[in-house]
RNA sequence: GGCCCGUUCGUCUAGGGGUUAGGACGCAAGAUUUUCAUUCUUGUAGCAGGGGUUCGAAUCCCCUACGGGCUACCA
């Protein structure tokens, strides 16, 4: 019988989404939409030390802002809730006392403090503690202690966690989806805690039973979580559920851009790009961290980014929509290497996707800046504006630096060009020029540049000497679109005066 | 330290026994643009090292090196 395809977005709400959380969320997503199943979000807020307010609201905002909606979850209902691990406590002591029962796991009395000195100990003889097979027999346990001394802890309400009893040596070989053949030996693993003296699960209980629970059928996370395969695999296998786990799948990490390990929040400071998909604010501190929506970039260019981080059709095609993503998409065409971020990459994404915006489109996104700069411009007049200058910008917010001499004139002039360009009878010429213009009657680009080489041929003057002057009069640089393009949109009595008070200031 | 995973241009990657090792970002040059940018063309640059296996290895095996992850009553 084929299952329903069901898959997870698990993150914990310990602070803002990681880009690389995102992008585990996409993979989640597409790969539930290629397989025409669900995609559900569950919070898994077990640490309640860890729990950062507005976390969660943020995980929450950022999936939206991606576009990759959860089906299920937490803030988007379904049948398998609640979502919120935090709300499903009762649930998960049955599991841990049922594993007790069938001798797969037991009670263990160390208190945090005894096990932090075996630690150092054992750090002082370059040892490393590792509660197992090992040491097991030798701390207070349900299996040192007798039933009796157990039961009366119990009784007494001491603090206890329960311990997963890993078997002493058997190999556990299990298919990744993205990486093969993966094994271990359980004579290499410890007895990880199960269910914690606060009577939370943690994670590696909740997580086992919500997928069960949850019927999800295939685990895609990051590759942190490969180590605890075989605990996992082995939980469901003494839960009696291992006919129906789920398969695994475990993504590369992004790595920093460059040095050593994982890409984090500091390497987003340090090179200037953001590392989360929203602006976030510390709630503690205060601080402020950037993100791809407020940097300006689009959520498509974002995710299409991501998917090409780790991940490649086969084919050479860069460019995809999420519908053509979710069309191509394959677990088995994921990259097993970490993959550095790159991002210049990431803004040639983003440039791609504004050139290929209607220029309507783009200036009604520019429009809000406009008014708050207290500028005035008709919609026509703005996309032809926009339609000028968007190839030479990566964001929406590169248009005004790009085309903020159509709106107001230059207050200063780029002094390398006047240097070389601003010769001892440019002026003369210029002014000669502003007569001329002042006579133009068919104020469009065509008709202008027709007029202007007419009157150039009878003045005998060369192009060159004047058009980068005339450009550093409307502009203030040596750069833009078509001059006489520039000189339509600016307005006739505006370049005139522009021009007269160059030729005032440069002389 | 132990365990697990990985390693193709600077970066993201294709290629999985016979390829001139392909594409993209970046960078450089040229063309177009009387500017600048866009665009187009071209170039730049790579199989971590050593052993096998094989007629033949980037590709399969082993070792080493390097990188990454895990090694919490965190996820």
């Amino acid at each position: 019988m084929e299952r329903r395809v069901r898959v997870r977005f698990a993150p914990s709400p310990t602070g803002p989404l990681h880009m690389g959380g995102v992008r585990t969320a996409l993979f989640n997503y597409l790969f539930a939409k290629k397989n025409g199943g669900d995609f559900l979000l569950r919070i898994e807020d077990t640490d309640q030390n860890r729990y950062v307010a507005g976390a969660e609201a943020y995980i929450i905002e950022s999936l939206k802002w991606c576009g990759l909606v959860p089906d299920e979850g937490v803030g988007f209902g379904g049948e398998y809730g609640p979502y919120r691990q935090s709300e499903r406590k009762a649930i998960y002591k049955q599991y841990a006392d049922s594993l007790i029962e069938n001798g797969f796991a037991y009670y263990a009395f160390d208190t945090a403090e005894e096990l932090d000195e075996l630690r150092k100990k054992a750090e002082a003889d370059k040892q490393v503690f590792s509660y197992d097979l090992h040491t097991r027999n030798s701390l207070k346990n349900s299996l040192t202690l007798s039933k009796e001394e157990v039961t009366e802890r119990l009784q007494s309400g001491q603090h206890y966690v329960v311990r997963f009893k890993m078997p002493e040596n058997r190999d556990v070989v299990e298919e990744d989806l993205i990486r093969g053949r993966v094994s271990f030996n359980t004579a290499q693993l410890d007895d990880k805690v199960l269910f914690k003296s606060d009577g939370m699960p943690t994670y590696h209980l909740a997580n086992v039973v919500d997928d069960h629970l949850m019927k999800i059928t295939h685990v895609i996370r990051g590759e942190e979580w490969l180590s605890s395969m075989p605990l996992h695999i082995l939980l469901y296998e003494s839960l009696g559920w291992i006919d129906t786990r789920p398969c695994f799948s475990h993504l590369p990490l992004i790595l920093k851009p460059e040095g050593k390990g994982k890409l984090s929040k500091r390497d987003g400071d340090k090179m200037g790009f953001p590392v989360f998909p929203l602006l976030w604010k510390d709630p503690e501190s205060g601080e402020y961290s950037r993100g791809y929506r407020e940097d300006g970039y689009f959520p498509e260019a974002f995710m299409n980014m991501l998917a090409l981080l780790g991940w490649n059709s086969g084919t050479e095609q860069e460019f995809f929509t999420v519908e053509e993503l979710i069309d191509a998409f394959d677990l088995s065409r994921v990259v097993k290497s970490g993959a550095r971020f790159d991002p210049e990459k990431a803004k040639w994404f983003n440039r791609h996707y504004l050139h290929q915006k209607p220029s309507a489109e783009l200036a009604q996104q520019f429009k809000p800046e406009l008014i708050a700069k207290g500028i005035e411009v008709e919609d026509i007049k703005l996309e032809r504006i926009v339609a000028k200058v968007k190839d030479r910008c990566d964001f929406v917010k590169d248009l005004w630096l790009q085309s903020h001499y159509f709106f107001v004139a230059p207050e200063s002039y780029d002094e390398k060009t006047v240097k070389s360009k601003w010769k001892a009878d440019t002026g003369e010429k210029l002014l000669a020029i502003t007569e001329f213009l002042a006579t133009v009657e068919n104020w469009k680009a065509e008709s202008i540049k027709e007029s202007f080489s007419a009157f150039m041929t009878e003045k005998e003057w060369g192009f060159g000497a004047v058009m980068v002057p005339i450009r550093l009069a409307l502009v203030g640089t040596s750069t833009g679109p078509d001059l006489f393009e520039i000189l339509e949109l600016v307005g006739q009595q505006e370049c005139i005066r522009r021009i007269e008070k160059a030729v005032e200031l440069l002389k």
